[in-house]
DNA sequence: GAAAAGCTGAGTAATTTAGTTGGTTAAAAG
DNA sequence: CTTTTAACCAACTAAATTACTCAGCTTTTC
């Protein structure tokens, strides 16, 4: 498992998909715009997401993307998982015997590290991290206070 | 907080330092031999290290590097933010007005997240990877069954 | 059948990772 | 006090990954 800026990309589109997606199809274009991220590098991220049933694609005009799942089946290990190449960790081919032993312990030491982050983060659901934005949006609407326009929830752009 | 093979590098090259500094300082070249890594890229490392006050450094002839603190003081975190550049995730300086308030949540979240794995790892400590090790090499010694040339649980080379 | 979208692959630029080279200092040993 | 050992350091290169671009194709709706 890796965490690197690219699994972040993931996970925000696919957030942002999640917060748009209640009244139909979201287009990449769409959340490239949002997210500032190019289109081309979306369709790429996509094309991983689908082929793992995080996302499922409609074709054709007002088509897009849609969950795959509902927001509390999908993890954010799943969305990870996706995009990041796995580390082939093993030199060993998880034999278990490259350089005496020594190696391999070393290196079975960091795929179980892995496996707890891994577990951690199959926990958090794309709903709790929806309802953490819920609740940070109104967080932040307390603290400005009232306000002729106020900084509403709805999370339509 | 990144979680890539660089860091897995330093895990396992301060793993290693510490089956082995009990006698005294180890050498990067022994590490560097032990772990099938470059002598150059190990110094980079433990350059960030030193400056971390992971490890300790003893120059001249018989020298070489220590653990900075007790094995229960180390930390795997603290080893990975020592080595991984740090990602800047926010675009908008912290401000949380980037793209009309909206991206701005979406990374805070992943701040948030980045955190939590963060905390978890900082409770993995080198010492308690050290025990796996051990309960590990037993637990193979013991698949194996009895041999003439007990595979040994002293982790000294 | 034109337009809107997803789908695909080849190519490229930028960044990061990993390793190389060629030194210099500090300390121990002889 | 000279040699040796090993840390320290900086500039460079190579390889891999990330992010993006381009150019076209396919499916679906109007």
């Amino acid at each position: 498992m890796k965490l690197t800026t690219k699994g972040r990309y993931a996970v925000t589109a696919v957030l942002d998909l999640a917060l748009h997606c209640e009244k139909g199809p979201v287009t990449l274009a769409d959340i490239a715009e949002r997210q500032k991220l190019s289109l081309s590098y979306l369709e790429q991220l996509f094309s991983k997401l689908r082929k793992a049933e995080v996302v499922k694609a409609v074709r054709g005009p007002g088509g897009g993307y849609l969950l795959g799942s509902t927001t509390e089946n999908i993890s954010v290990s799943e969305i990870i998982d996706a995009v990041e190449e796995k580390v082939d960790a093993t030199q060993c081919g998880g034999q278990g015997d490259c350089n005496k032993g020594m190696a391999c312990l070393t290196h079975t030491l960091w795929q179980d590290l892995n496996d707890q982050v891994h577990g951690f983060l199959k926990g958090v659901s794309i709903a709790s991290l929806m309802e953490r934005s819920a609740v940070k949006q109104v967080a932040l609407r307390q603290d400005a206070g009232p306000q002729d326009e106020p900084q509403i929830v709805t999370l339509e752009d």
